[in-house]
DNA sequence: GACATTATTGACTGATCGGTCTATAATGTG
DNA sequence: CACATTATAGACCGATCAGTCAATAATGTC
């Protein structure tokens, strides 16, 4: 048998994660990623391949964690529009927070257009974001929480979903948490 | 007097959007610049001094022309929701013509949160739009075409704005022309 | 404990980065 | 036409880039 690794191929990805969303892809370089990570430059690459493979893993990691986690509050609250509720408050105050914001948002903005993996990737998260979406929706039409079956849920979620995009944007541009708030309201109204 | 410039300042930021909208600010080398806009990197650095002031440059730029045309369409059409549902179209019509996006969009996810400059133009650019936005939906008030008068315009307006960063989003994320109409008929349906 | 195998470290590579410098060209003024 | 001034072109700069390599360390098997 053979050394075996060191470190746990997870936590790295973490650490590579916050290195990532301080500057995105090409702004991070591999020693900066070498400090973040704490390992050596050719322990990244025989665990990972290249830089773009590493950012790719890292994005994954990001999806896996952070997004299933969002989705799965989705199923405590107690109604689905409240699940809804807590899903908008916890993306604005994640976004106030932290001025990098979300990996995935950055990726799709910076490398989505020319890299097949991380188009891949971000469609995949949407596509699981909108079913979480339209499930809770469709709760809510079920307990009487949201009033409004008019259109399909799943259009319906693809707009939850757009807004939570302009929140995490609008938060970008400037904006304050009641400002934002307020936009979530508006966008919540919509299930009446 | 001196040797006067052999070009024309306003035409070449414009070449330098287009180079910058490619692969952003870290992913767009002064080599690509200088391809870009025909100038010599020497031109390129005595008429805006460095490489981040040149992507000030082409940012504000960008903001004056495109921004501008598209809040000045919103005076066009005959109604207030007329209006709004143009300028929905219109995003949506650029979102999935050109897969770069808006340069303003990935400026700010890109740099604003570490470039004052940057942070400030992508600022403005909204409090011009939400301002826009929300003339509109005043003029739909008074003509009739917007019902919906509870909450006060700028609250709708900057509701509106996201939802237009949500669907620049969305297309990023592998969306086609169909579901972004859907989506942005839900957003405008927040008017009736 | 010798061996095969793999991880780790840190020096090293050529390429490219943003930025500067020098030499030359082009202008209006006197 | 001489001059001061600024623009241009292209060579050049040190720094940093992503990626590689050779030497060493750590393991299980036999």
């Amino acid at each position: 048998m053979a050394r075996p690794r060191e470190f746990d191929g997870d936590s790295i990805l973490d650490k590579a994660v916050e290195a990532f969303r301080g500057k995105g892809y090409e702004g991070t370089s591999l020693t900066v990623l070498e400090k973040a990570t704490g390992l050596g430059r050719a322990s990244l690459y025989g665990a990972y391949g290249d830089k773009r493979a590493l950012y790719l893993a890292a994005l994954r990691r990001y999806d896996a964690t952070r997004s299933l986690r969002l989705l799965a509050s989705l199923n405590e609250a107690r109604t689905g529009r409240a699940a809804l509720e807590c899903l908008f408050a916890a993306v604005i105050g994640e976004s106030v927070r932290d001025p990098r914001g979300c990996l995935l948002a950055c990726a799709a903005s910076e490398r989505a257009a020319h890299d097949e993996g991380v188009a891949r990737c971000v469609e995949g998260n949407r596509r699981r974001m909108e079913g979480g979406l339209a499930a809770a929706i469709l709760r809510g039409r079920a307990d009487g929480s949201v009033k409004r079956r008019g259109d399909d849920a799943r259009t319906a979620a693809r707009f939850l979903f757009a807004a939570v995009l302009g929140l995490r944007a609008l938060a970008k541009a400037g904006c304050g948490k009641s400002e934002l708030e307020g936009v979530a309201a508006e966008a919540l109204r919509t299930l009446d």
